[in-house]
RNA sequence: GGGCCGUUAGCUCAGCUAGGUAGAGCAGCGGACUUUUAAUCCGUUGGUCGUGAGUUCGAUUCUCGCACGGCCCA
C-alpha cells in the first residue's frame, strides 16, 4: 500500500466535491482555437490598445503552472506544448458556478479557457476568462516551481515530471528529433534507401560486443538482440540495394556509464562503389549539414571546449597518433612483448588473448582518445581487431578503416567492407577461436553471411554513427542519460 | 567488480562535526486582498530522517550490512 500524503488527499477531496457538483473531472477532448505560441505570435508585438481591438474570443487549453489568487480574482499561468500564457480570472466576468469550479482547481490541473486577449498594467499578454472548464484533475502536486525537479534519479525514472518542470530538458529532446530528421534528410537526398533489419537475430553479428539473449517459444530457438545491423545491411547491398541506411536501436549487454546505455541508437549506412576515404568526406559533409540545420553554425561549445567542424578534419594513423600525442616509443610497435611491457607500465589491464593490434588499440583508448577534442579521423586500424573490414592493399595487417573522434569520444566507425568471402570466413574463424578461448565479445561465425558474400557484394564502404553521442555534442549534454528519454535503471524494490 | 559521495515533508534544502526521537522556503490548508509576475500579509497541517542490524539509558546523528542513485576507476 502506498501512503497517501495530505496534499493528495486534499486534491481527491476537491475532485469529489467537483463530482458532487455534477462536474466530470476527466471529460473527453476540448476544442481550442489558439495555442500559447500562436497567441504570442499574433499579439506579441501589438500595444495594449491594438490587442484589445484585434482580439476576438478564443478557446485555449493547458496545464496550470502558477496560480496567484486574490480572492475574487486570480492570475494563472497556462502551459501548453507551444509555450506559456497568463490568464486572468475575475469573479465578475464568469458565472458564479464556474468561479466555484475554478476555486477547486489546483496547480497541475488542465484547464480550458475561453476569452479575449489584453495587456495587463505590467504589459503582459493575458487572456481574460469569460468561461472556463476543468479538463483534467491532477491528484499529485507538481515539483516546486522555483527549483524544479533536480533529483537525478527522479528525473530519469519519472521523465514526465522532468519534462513538466524543466523546460530545457524538453528542448534537448526536441533537438534530438530535429537532428535525426536532418540526418535522414541528408541521406534521402543522396538517394539512400531507409530500411529496417532484424532486432532479433539468430547469430548476433556486426560488432565486437556481448549480446542480450532471448528465446522464441514457437520456434523453440535462442535469439539475440542485435549488437549491430551491419551484416543484414550488407546482405541488402548484395541484393542490389546499393545505398541503404538504418537509424535504430542496438543492444549491448555491457556496463552503464556516462556514455553507455544498454540500448542506444545507431545510424548505419552502406554505399556501394565507395571507399572509406569517400566516407570521410561524406561524414564531414553530414556533420556540417546537420550543424548548420540545427545550430546555424559549424562551431559549437561542448562542456567548455570549442569544437570547430570546418572541413577537412585531421586524419592520422593509430600508430602515428600514439607516437605524436602520447610519446609512445618506436619499440612498442615492433612486437607484442614490447607493447605488453609498455601497457603494464601505464597500468592498462590486458588479457592474455590480446594480440599486438588489440594492445595498441587499448593504448590508444587510454592515451590518445580523451585528448581528441576536434573532429579527428584515426586510420590504419589493425586487421586483428577489424574482422569485417577490407585489408589495406599495401599493408595487409591493417585495414581500410577509420574511427571518428570528437570531444574525446568515439563517434563513428567506418571501413571499406570486406567482400572477399574466403578472407571473411577466415576472419570469422579467428573470432571463433578467440571466443572459444573465453573472449565473450568475440564475433560468431555467420555462414549465411559468407554465403551472401559468395554471391558477390560490390565494393562497398559502410559507417556507423552513434546518434546519442552526436546529440550529446549538439546539446552540450555531459551524460548519455540526458539525451535518452528513459535511460535504464535498476528497478526499485519497495 | 572497486573507490568516493548522496538518500531528511509532495518539491528544494538545513540539522549530523562534539548522540537527548527534527527545521526553513515553496506547495497544501484557513483567513484578508479584483492588474499579479517566485504576488503580498496573518495563522496553520504535514516526517516509519532509504532499509536492516549493532553500540548506547537513548541513534536522523556513531559503526556495519543491504537497496537505490551520482561521479571516478576497471
Amino acid at each position: 500500500m502506498e501512503k497517501t500524503s495530505s496534499v493528495i488527499e486534499e486534491r481527491i477531496k476537491k475532485g469529489q466535491k467537483l463530482k458532487s457538483m455534477g462536474i466530470n473531472i476527466y471529460p473527453a477532448g476540448y476544442r481550442s482555437d489558439i495555442t500559447a505560441g500562436e497567441a504570442v505570435e499574433r499579439f506579441g508585438n501589438m500595444d495594449a490598445e491594438t490587442v484589445e481591438k484585434e482580439s476576438k474570443s478564443y478557446a485555449m487549453a493547458g496545464r496550470i503552472m502558477a496560480l496567484r489568487d486574490f480572492g475574487k480574482a486570480s492570475f494563472i499561468h497556462i502551459k501548453d506544448g507551444t509555450g506559456r500564457i497568463q490568464a486572468y480570472i475575475r469573479k465578475d466576468r464568469i458565472s458564479e458556478d464556474k468561479f466555484k469550479i475554478f476555486k477547486l482547481m489546483d496547480l497541475g490541473d488542465f484547464i480550458g479557457i475561453r476569452g479575449s486577449f489584453f495587456r495587463t498594467r505590467t504589459g503582459e499578454l493575458t487572456i481574460l476568462a469569460e468561461d472556463i472548464a476543468l479538463l483534467t484533475k491532477a491528484l499529485r502536486p507538481l515539483p516546486e516551481k522555483w527549483h524544479g525537479l533536480t533529483d537525478v534519479e527522479a528525473r530519469y525514472r519519472q521523465r514526465y515530471l522532468d519534462l513538466i518542470a524543466n523546460d530545457d530538458v524538453k528542448e534537448v529532446f526536441v533537438l534530438r528529433s530535429r537532428i535525426i530528421q536532418a540526418i535522414r534528410d541528408f541521406f534521402i537526398k543522396k538517394d539512400f534507401l531507409e530500411v529496417e533489419t532484424p532486432m532479433m537475430q539468430p547469430i548476433p553479428g556486426g560488432a565486437t560486443a556481448r549480446p542480450f539473449k532471448t528465446f522464441h517459444n514457437a520456434l523453440g530457438m535462442d535469439l539475440y538482440l542485435r549488437v549491430a545491423p551491419e551484416l543484414y545491411l550488407k546482405r541488402l547491398v548484395v541484393g542490389g540495394l546499393e545505398r541503404v541506411f538504418e537509424i535504430n536501436r542496438n543492444f549491448r549487454n555491457e556496463g552503464i556509464s556516462i556514455r553507455h546505455n544498454p540500448e542506444f541508437t545507431m545510424l548505419e549506412f552502406y554505399m556501394a562503389y565507395a571507399t572509406y576515404e569517400d566516407l570521410m568526406v561524406l561524414t564531414e559533409e553530414l556533420f556540417n549539414h546537420v550543424l548548420l540545420e540545427i545550430r546555424g553554425t559549424n562551431v559549437i561549445e561542448y562542456q567548455g571546449e570549442t569544437i570547430d567542424f570546418s572541413p577537412p578534419w585531421n586524419r592520422i594513423s593509430l600508430i602515428d597518433s600514439l607516437k605524436d600525442m602520447a610519446d609512445v616509443s618506436d619499440e612498442v610497435f615492433k612486437g607484442r612483448e614490447q607493447a605488453v611491457e609498455f601497457a603494464e607500465k601505464c597500468q592498462i589491464s590486458l588479457s592474455e588473448r590480446d594480440g599486438h593490434g588489440k594492445i595498441l588499440a587499448k593504448l590508444f583508448d587510454h592515451l590518445v582518445e580523451p585528448g581528441l577534442i576536434r573532429p579527428t579521423f584515426i586510420i590504419g586500424y589493425p586487421t586483428e581487431i577489424s574482422p569485417l573490414s577490407r585489408r589495406n592493399d599495401e599493408t595487409p595487417d591493417i585495414v581500410d578503416r577509420f574511427e571518428l573522434f570528437i570531444g574525446g569520444r568515439e563517434i563513428a566507425n567506418a571501413f571499406t567492407e570486406l567482400n572477399d568471402p574466403v578472407d571473411q570466413r577466415e576472419r570469422f574463424e579467428s573470432q571463433v577461436a578467440l571466443r572459444e578461448a573465453g573472449d565473450k565479445e568475440a564475433q560468431f561465425m555467420d555462414k549465411d553471411y559468407v554465403t551472401a558474400l559468395e554471391y558477390g557484394m560490390p565494393p562497398t564502404a559502410g559507417e556507423g554513427i552513434g546518434i546519442d553521442r552526436v546529440v550529446m555534442l549538439l546539446t552540450d549534454s555531459p551524460s548519455i542519460r540526458d539525451v535518452i528519454l528513459f535511460p535504464h535503471m535498476r528497478t526499485k524494490q519497495v
